[in-house]
DNA sequence: AGCACGCCGACT
DNA sequence: GTCGGCGTGCTC
């Protein structure tokens, strides 16, 4: 007997192995092994098992060493999945495959527990209409079959208590469910709901960074069909669900959702689509700001829309909005109607945020006429201002490494008198204490969050007490605002960004504003101060009324005329090399070859050069459905030239 | 990814 | 003379 095994190893392919008499019958899909790979006894899992002997010609097959399982960990979905992942994101198999499923050889199953314990409290208090009507749909689906819809509403209309209920009525039914956050810590409040009224024995916590033995254990109890309400980020989407009957993702919109650090790459929405139409679950996106990907769906009719449309009660205020620019006799950095307000506030003894989204432009250089941002003329990202002795004081592009003098014309109003700003927000903080000296005020940003007794956590605490008086932070503490005691939020100089090289930084834009502008609804008094040295650069109509989904519109008609996704697919190839003249040729071969797969090819774009050594480019390729296989079996199998690397990502999300 | 093999520089 | 740097190639 033959069998075919996939390593732990990020190869695109399997290799060959005899199966020695003794192993035989323990021998099937999906079970670990070890076996010898080149010089070392290496873990992998079997995929094919065969009477006849496959490999090419020549080849001296080996013997499997030992087996690792008794049964397969992952259920009959596991090779479906592997080569879903394949198709759409591309990689190496090994790696997607091991990304599914444990490769520590005592990582095992337990055997199933022979009982448990279930007991669902549901709060009896009365539903919204809208609440009632999305209930009845998703209860009106058969089992076992698949159907995806959208919980779309403003914050404060009862989303999430919809989702709870329903996984209760799973859970009832002896159903497995999957809850996705964008955020484990975010979370908690949710988590301890979840675990009031389901049990905390059935609800499983999952995050990459938990510890071993209660990843052992859940694993298992996922595997082994358990019963369970499961509350994880994306990487939960992973599991081996033998029993999924409900998944849903909430704050489907947000970023955290898209990071592609870890391999393999894969997107949450598109994954959770196949999986759950394999097992044959209801999909619940919910979301006050869905992506323009999830809208284009529904617009076609992949997902059905199901609109939240009245708040829950107590919570059915509309919060007051007021756009302001930057002119200011007082400050620099704060508005005259931006003070006002604050101080108002603190005469009340209520808690302001005040959100810059800046993370990169503490060293900005502006138009002190207009407050415009000196931009590079390559890419027209912010140009930051360096003073370093052996290039004297310059102007330099964090994005591309192109480099500018000092000497610049506003691109705005063409006035030649700049300043630099030492932005941030520890800037904003010490400018806030010349205003109200008195003012308990925090920083909550990724510097203040990086230790653990850091101010970060202090304010984070403060937004749901209520026990400080203006806390300064990046765009991470919009997200934070969910269910705080702030009535007054302000946004300064956010539309900047809009300039730069991201094609979804509007999008983002957007929904940070009416994320705001849902949570402080929860409040009576709520105020948001949209603070903008450029009014024009983004359309506030549908904030001030409140309908993101005019302004999705808005920004899906300009993707599908400037061909962006979701219109169109997109791959990104970085190329590194040592010498500027190999990495030229290989990226222009790389170009030629790739053309015929491809609708438009941007770039290439240089890169800011970190190391000196190392000098590295990207290419930017558009691409249809059609040739999306193709495209990524060419670049896959693109070999380059000795001492040059290519790195590929599919839909990429960031572009730095 | 590992690991080995191999071909060049600075040590006892 | 050889110890060890990492660039290159292979893994049934």
């Amino acid at each position: 007997m033959y069998c075919k095994v996939v390593f732990d190893v990020p190869l695109d392919r399997d290799f060959d192995y005899v199966v020695p008499a003794e192993l035989e019958d323990k021998i099937v899909p999906g079970v670990r092994v070890t076996a010898p790979f080149g010089p070392v006894l290496t873990g992998g899992m079997v995929t094919a098992v065969s009477d006849i002997c496959t490999a090419p010609e020549g080849v001296k097959l080996k013997e499997i060493a030992s087996v690792v399982d008794k049964r397969p960990l992952f259920g009959s979905d596991l090779f479906p999945l592997m080569r879903f992942m394949k198709a759409h994101w591309g990689g190496p198999i090994g790696q997607i495959l091991f990304a599914l499923v444990p490769s520590q050889p005592y990582f095992k199953l337990d055997n199933a527990p022979t009982s448990v314990y279930i007991d669902v409290k549901t709060p009896s208090f009365k539903l919204t209409p809208s609440q009632d009507a999305a209930l009845k749909t998703v209860r009106s689906f058969p089992a076992y079959e698949f159907h995806p819809v959208l919980f779309n509403g403003p914050a404060y209309t009862g989303k999430t208590e919809t989702v709870l209920r329903l996984a209760g009525e799973v859970l009832a039914g002896y159903g497995q469910t999957l809850i996705t956050v964008p955020d484990i810590v975010a979370a908690r409040q949710f988590i301890a709901e979840a675990e009031e009224r389901f049990g905390a024995q059935n609800v499983f916590c999952w995050h990459s960074r938990m510890l071993l033995s209660k990843k052992k254990k859940y694993f298992s109890a996922i595997s082994n069909g358990l019963p369970c309400v499961v509350i994880a980020t994306r990487s939960g989407a992973l599991l081996p669900f033998k029993n999924l009957r409900l998944a849903a993702v909430l704050d489907e919109g947000d970023d955290n959702y898209k990071q592609e650090e870890n391999k393999p790459y894969y997107h949450l929405r598109d994954l959770l689509l196949f999986r759950a139409k394999m097992h044959g679950a209801a999909l619940l996106f919910v979301s006050a700001t869905p992506s323009l990907e999830l809208l284009k769906m529904v617009r076609s009719g992949q997902v059905q829309e199901l609109p939240f449309e009245q708040a829950v009660p107590g919570h059915a205020f509309v919060p007051q909005i007021k756009l302001t620019d930057k002119k200011s006799e007082k400050s620099r950095f704060l508005s005259d109607f931006l003070l006002e307000q604050l101080s108002e506030n603190l005469t009340r003894k209520e808690t302001s945020l005040l959100i810059l989204n800046r993370r990169g432009y503490s060293n900005a250089y502006y138009c002190l006429n207009c407050g415009a941002y000196a931009k590079c003329k390559k890419c027209g990202a912010i140009l930051a201002r360096e003073n370093t002795p052996a290039h004297g004081d310059r102007l330099v592009c964090k994005k591309c490494g192109h480099t500018e003098t000092l000497q610049q014309e506003c691109p705005h109003c063409h006035n030649l008198i700049f300043k630099s700003r030492g932005g941030g927000t520890q800037k904003i903080v010490t400018e806030l204490t010349k205003f109200f000296p008195k003012a308990h005020l925090l920083r909550l940003d990724s510097d203040t969050l990086k230790t653990k007794s850091g101010q970060g956590f202090e304010a984070l605490g403060a937004l749901k007490s209520g026990q400080a008086d203006i806390i300064v932070g990046t765009r991470m503490a919009s997200g934070a605002l969910r269910g705080a005691r702030v009535t007054l939020a302000a946004v300064l100089d956010a539309e900047l960004e809009l300039d730069g090289p991201d094609f979804r930084a509007s999008e983002k834009y957007g929904q940070m504003l009416f994320a705001l502008r849902g949570h402080l609804s929860g409040l009576a008094d709520g105020r948001l101060i949209v603070q903008a040295a450029d009014k024009e650069a983004y359309d506030y109509a549908p904030l001030l009324t409140g309908d993101y989904r005019a302004a999705a519109e808005t920004e899906l008609a300009l993707r599908e005329a400037f061909s962006y996704p979701p219109f169109v697919r997109l791959i990104k190839v970085l190329i590194k090399a040592k010498e500027t003249d190999l990495l030229n040729a290989e990226t222009a071969r790389l170009k030629r070859l790739a053309a015929p797969k491809v609708l438009e090819t941007l770039g290439p774009v240089w890169c800011a050069k970190k190391t000196d050594t190392l000098k590295k480019q990207y290419l930017l390729f558009k691409t249809d459905d059609a040739r999306w296989l193709d495209l990524l079996a060419v670049l896959d199998s693109f070999v380059p030239a000795k001492k040059t690397a290519v790195k590929v990502s599919a839909d990429p999300y960031d572009f730095y």
